[in-house]
DNA sequence: AATTAGCCCTGATTGC
DNA sequence: TGCAATCAGGGCTAAT
């Protein structure tokens, strides 16, 4: 499932082999692959030179030398960019756009792919805050220059519903998924029930360095992949999944304690949880 | 303005 | 064995 840390080997990867080629075709294959948002066809990109490759949270973008348009996509659950060098190679069930590419007098292929189509591609413009126009609402996520700690913690104290609803608020801050949600809480020991308006300074400052620390590590590892579902441009899965400490660890032991690792319901998902080293004080919730 | 339920979707797995 | 229910879940929209 890509978050933060699966997006942006993803977006390595782009970068890698994208900048400075030049797109010499592009065609769709799904109606849902194009975002209903777009601002133009996909057709509009093709001649288009490409100058960098990034990303907000689980967003990322390609900018075009002298244009204003830019390519902008969403992975969802189970988006995919995939480069194929060998133009023989055979299209993919689940294949919903193909770009043709040319980089220095070669040309290869660029595949997006989604089994569950919660992914998209959208035709955008920039913004002066250097964003894409129609990500203007996301909030900056914890590896920008411009996060603001203080700041974030501020709106988190905030809200009045639980901390782990609020972390996954991606107007709040950016980056975070299910999986890395349970990880940093787990982390920072605060029980995703918490009230956020509840929280202590210290916890939440805590709790942003967990975050860090846990998407850094999985980034180290190239994500988290427990199947096909996310693997980056090169068609490699990431290492993480067997350093998690709790997301998928139900019953099993804790790693900080003699607790059992449980899964409780959480708005149609799961949260993990060691309910030893995780407690909720009923008398400050 | 903050909060929350519901919706979009496919394929693997579980239950009867 | 076969079919139906369940689960996975990000972000947007509508309703409260």
């Amino acid at each position: 499932m890509p978050e933060l840390p699966e997006v942006e080997s993803v977006r390595k990867g782009l970068e890698r082999h994208l900048r400075s080629s030049t797109i010499t075709k592009i065609r769709s294959l799904h109606h849902r692959a194009l975002s209903a948002q777009s601002i133009a066809p996909l057709d509009s990109l093709v001649g288009l030179t490409v100058k960098d490759v990034r990303r907000r949270g689980k967003f990322i973008w390609l900018e075009f030398r002298d244009h204003e348009l830019l390519l902008l996509a969403h992975l969802g659950m189970s988006g995919q960019f995939r480069v194929f060098r060998d133009l023989q190679e055979k299209p993919h069930q689940h294949l919903r756009a193909t770009f043709s590419v040319a980089k220095r007098g070669k040309a290869f292929r660029l595949d997006f792919l989604d089994q569950r189509t919660f992914g998209w591609l959208r035709v955008d413009r920039g913004s002066d805050s250097g964003i894409p126009e129609s990500i203007g609402h996301i909030a900056p996520d914890p590896f920008e220059d411009d996060f603001d700690d203080a700041e974030v913690i501020r709106r988190i104290q905030s809200r009045r519903s639980e901390i782990k609803r609020v972390i996954l608020d991606q107007g709040i801050l950016s980056g975070v998924g299910n999986i890395y949600a349970d990880e940093a809480l787990w982390r920072s020991r605060i029980h995703p029930e918490m009230r956020a308006d509840k929280l202590s300074q210290t916890q939440l400052r805590r709790l942003l360095a967990s975050i860090r620390y846990v998407m850094q590590r999985a980034l180290e590892s190239g994500g988290t992949s427990f199947d096909q579902l996310y693997v980056n441009v090169n068609g490699e899965s990431g290492y993480f999944a067997n350093k998690l400490a709790v997301y998928g660890r139900e019953g099993e032991s804790c790693r900080r304690c003699r607790g059992v690792i449980k899964r409780i319901h959480f708005t149609n998902r799961s949260s993990h949880l060691c309910p030893q080293c995780q407690q909720i004080r009923k008398s400050l919730n």
